[in-house]
DNA sequence: CAGACTTTCTACAACGTTGCATTCAACGTT
DNA sequence: AACGTTGAATGCAACGTTGTAGAAAGTCTG
């Protein structure tokens, strides 16, 4: 048996409004006249009907969030640390997997739940800031991820291009010389590994190392089968490399499991580098070398700043902020 | 600008009654008419306000999907399932995560969200059958996982007894004698381990191997790190295992890297066994031979059930459906 | 050709909530 | 004593949709 506001009006002996008004917690009410509607409210154990309130208020506490695929890990481990955030709000997430795939993607720009929802935060894959100008939703939206154009809407990312620089200088610094790279992409959608990449070729002109594209390997997909495909391809080819640096962890296992296969050890022959800091590769044989970004912030960073585009009188630039990282020394690397 | 029924009924030059049937396809529309309107709902770009619509219909296309953790990857994966299960409904899955703690896990049955959702399909860790069935909340449940009391709701299940019997039988098959268990729990809630466990008791009886407690270990969390910790405990211990049969993969995954930290090799000195077919133990040195439930299938039958509990006229005793799974044998045992 | 039925469309009320305007009483100021 | 201010509570309308009832026109039946 399900309540409303009248039932609970009546039993407390009080107007619709004034039982609003507590369970908005209005300030001018009698501290007997409260005690009153809230005893009512236990009583019927009365839940506001959320149905009627965002039709009536324009808001319904529910933001999306859109990444491309749940059981990558990375993605799994954003998701919750975007809800703890939103728990901080009150808000409930409400999740959509894209698969990366264009069409998924504007449909989730476009504002397929543009009625169900307050905002998003987007992670796109294939998109392009040219694009994601043109979507018809109305909702804020704040974009998760590496684009090098500066584009419409509010924006976290982490700095990739420093932080590939950095774990890449770490393999030279431990005195590896022909450092492969796994995970690039050409299509005009792959700014991480395009900045990954330039992070990465960065670090060996600095340490006066020829850049050979014939170790970098291309992988369409970051998940672990393309990264053991990739490595095979380039120990296949003579590449001979003594280190390679995954643009992401589930690529570098998927190399790992690939460099066993073909009789290498890791990192006694090749060491091998990841970006993410999954789970994974705490507990993985040997522990993964990575770049950690720090997802807690980059979670709290993009829910922060869909409050403020929700604050009334919000306007302006869009915002570009960027969170944190470490790099993270393991066994591998 | 957002675009009401009364808009379109008045570029179309009918109702707003008339463009409402249009939207939900009425049969009694002339040609004619229909087209003309539907004209006007792209012209101006109209979605209906879900709102609105819920507050009048009472139902809001959106089902609760609450499951411990994300990042766990059975979990993720599970979701994934159960996300395109849906769609096939045309129904947003919203995901909660309990944390496998008891309170949330009893906001969670109590329906906080119960006025924004039409249905729950639930997988918990800490509540009781006697706890679910007392539960506020009147919206449909479906309940995923083991449990050994024939609870209040619709329930989804794999034959846990059975897959781990089965997948014991293969350690002693293999010529294991000394295998050891992880993943023990006490807890009332740990109706998965009890299960699994009663199934290796069972393999073992029927090989006539004696059962030694001190064999089996306990782990609060079924975390990579609680697996690592507990084959730690087995072998400091003294316990000699010559396989070890984890109640899941990520266990199982944490027992691999502290063998491999004992110096022992997997499966040479000790094989190893889980559960769950999770996505790392297909990349994993060596890769991780597990219990492969048809997670497709769990959430299908999960969905369908919902969606017979939402229709109208449905009644009638609580279903326990059985999904089906499969032992993959692959390097680790 | 009267009556019954069907097709096509419409008017109205309601779903449960909150913003706005208002009332009424108590209090403070001049 | 008259006036303005504040506190506490209320009444009404509206958010956008759909179910119900029914009107108007056309079609069928005997």
């Amino acid at each position: 048996m399900r309540h409303r506001l009248k039932d609970v009006a009546e039993r407390a002996g009080v107007s619709v409004k004034t039982v609003s008004n507590v369970v908005n917690g209005y300030a001018h009410l009698r501290p007997e006249t409260r005690a009153r509607v809230e005893a009512a409210i236990a009583e019927l154990n009365y839940r506001p009907n959320l149905s009627a309130r965002s039709l009536r208020t324009g808001r319904t506490g529910v933001i999306a969030l859109a990444v491309p695929e749940l059981d990558i890990p990375y993605f799994a481990e954003l998701v919750r640390h975007v809800v703890d955030a939103a728990a901080a709000h009150d808000w409930t997430v409400l999740i959509d997997q894209t698969g990366g795939s264009p069409d998924r993607e504007r449909i989730v720009a476009d504002g397929v739940r543009d009625q169900l929802i307050d905002g998003l935060i987007f992670s796109p894959l294939a998109l392009t800031g040219a694009e994601l100008a043109k979507r018809a939703d109305t909702r804020p939206m704040v974009l998760l991820g590496e684009r090098d154009d500066h584009g419409p809407a509010d924006h976290v990312a982490v700095d990739n291009v420093a932080a590939a620089r950095e774990i890449t200088t770490h393999l030279i610094d431990s005195g590896r010389r022909r450092i492969a790279a796994i995970g690039a992409q050409r299509a005009t959608s792959g700014a991480s590994a395009r900045m990954r990449l330039r992070g990465y070729r960065q670090a060996l002109a600095a340490a006066k190392i020829r850049y050979e594209p014939r170790r970098v390997a291309a992988a369409a997909h970051w998940h672990r089968a393309d990264g053991a495909a990739a490595m095979a391809r380039l120990l296949d080819a003579g590449a001979r490399p003594d280190a390679v640096f995954c643009f992401n962890d589930t690529l570098a296992l998927g190399a790992m499991r690939a460099l066993h296969e073909h009789g290498l050890r890791v990192p006694d022959d090749v060491a091998v580098a990841g970006f993410d800091d999954i789970e994974d590769g705490r507990f993985s044989v040997p522990t993964l070398t990575t770049v950690a970004p720090d997802k807690a912030e980059i979670a709290r960073l993009a829910v922060e700043l869909l409050a403020k585009r929700l604050a009334p009188g919000s306007d302006g630039a869009p915002a570009e902020l960027t969170a944190g990282y470490r790099v993270e020394l393991r066994e591998s690397a």
